[in-house]
DNA sequence: CGCCAACTTGATGGCTGTCAAGTCAGGTGG
DNA sequence: CCACCTGACTTGACAGCCATCAAGTTGGCG
């Protein structure tokens, strides 16, 4: 099912890669990004629904998405859960689990998606050789600390609405990144998912998108959507009463 | 004002600090420590009140706590801000500001401290050479992840009383892990900043308090707080209607 | 001693959760 | 091909938790 093939190889290296800006390789020579090959030598295709990883799994790698939508979720011991994150090609999944050697959160495929496994030893070890991998790394761990700040600040001071509108100016931020369209998307996830993931019930997430489309702010059906006011999505998201 | 001197460099040494344990030279062997020495050669005492860094500050290097207490708080362009964190001794600042080589949200000391300054090229260049070390600093951070991977959790699915709960158990466990009393301690932060960090209003922070101390959980008297009933605040803290 | 920040406590209102009913879209099987 | 079924979604009514506004208290510090 996942036995790598020379063939695989060959298709999966690093250097012919066009997620090479997303991913680990950025800032390295062609020479550094050669020797990464030896390092990404698996990929694993995930089924929509199927699990990468779950919360108590033993860690030893880390997955860069190469295709796909997966959500990560966290629980607590007394059996509620949420949401924590959503990821699309070339992010990284599992560094959640260095800390522990387990990993603390499953990581579910929103859609048939595909994988790079970056074995964590070998990683670890290729850092020590090339400094800007190592640099490159430290950033990546680094910038998903401060993601995850903005999030905080997200649950803990704003208001639906507001939540709402940042959740989808972000995707639209990613979506324009990989050169997909800046206003118009389908949701990978459900309004449950959603709201669990921004502290919202599902029916307040709904109500919101309706409430945003009777603005003209956005168009939806179903998982389909369309921003139609990037401008007034971005004064939502501002409006704490600090208009002056 | 922060000039190395000999002697300061002396007693700086890591070899000799007794927060060995909770800071970056966890697992090297005395050898390796003593080389660790090199890397930390300046100390900084920050005043309550005064800033160690702010948002938008050059990122040049972390920070260990020696003694002391801090809070880091993150802003949004709109002028809203809350509290990320509150740290305390054996714990790491500024990791926030590898990604993107400036801080991302400021760091303010609660109490008189003191902090060692860890270059933070010389840190990746004894990464480099000792495994330990590298693996360490990773594990540093990807705690820091999982750490707010929880505190996003206990924002979106948790009641006021359950933050509250959450909140003084993690402190009790943190002055344990210190030597401290587990049941009795000072708290350095205000009302507000407690409620900022939980998503709650200060009065709510007061209130909450007040109803913990009629029930007999803890006893409150302004920032001095005992814990009289641990088993209770943790009831407290998982009563999301799953009682079986 | 007096001032001020921090804190407590009360009254009221609004945002969002909860419960409920109904709609829609897609997939399956007859 | 169509009916049916199911999960996802929408919408409404109501309630509860917490924010807001307000007034008073406490304690530390000059």
């Amino acid at each position: 099912m996942n036995a790598p093939l020379s063939l695989s190889h060959l298709k999966t290296a690093c250097s012919n890669c066009n997620l090479r800006e997303l991913c680990l390789p950025v800032g390295l020579t062609h020479e550094e990004v050669e020797s990464l090959d030896e390092l990404v030598y698996t990929r694993k295709r995930i089924k929509r629904g199927e699990s990468l990883f779950r919360a108590g799994d033993a860690f030893q790698s880390l997955y860069a998405i190469r295709s796909g939508f997966f959500k990560t979720r966290v629980a607590t011991d007394d059996g509620r859960d949420q949401v924590s994150g959503f990821q699309m090609a070339g992010e990284l999944l599992g560094i959640d689990g260095i800390g522990t050697d387990a990993h603390n959160c499953d990581a579910v495929a929103l859609e048939d998606s595909e994988v790079c496994i970056i074995p964590y030893g070998k990683l670890e070890e290729l850092a020590r050789r090339f400094t800007p991998l190592q640099h490159h790394f430290h950033k990546v761990m680094s910038r998903e600390i401060v993601r995850d700040h903005g999030v905080m600040l997200l649950l803990g001071s704003m208001r639906a609405e507001e939540r709402l509108a940042a959740f989808l100016l972000n995707l639209s931020q990613r979506f324009t990144a990989r050169g997909y369209s800046a206003s118009e998307f389908i949701l990978r996830m459900t309004r449950e998912e959603i709201g669990s993931y921004l502290g919202l019930k599902l029916e307040t997430v709904s109500r919101t998108f309706s409430k945003f489309q009777d603005e003209g702010l956005i168009s939806v059906q179903q998982k389909h959507i369309r921003i139609t006011d990037i401008p007034g999505l971005k004064r939502v998201m501002g409006q704490s009463g600090a208009s002056c």
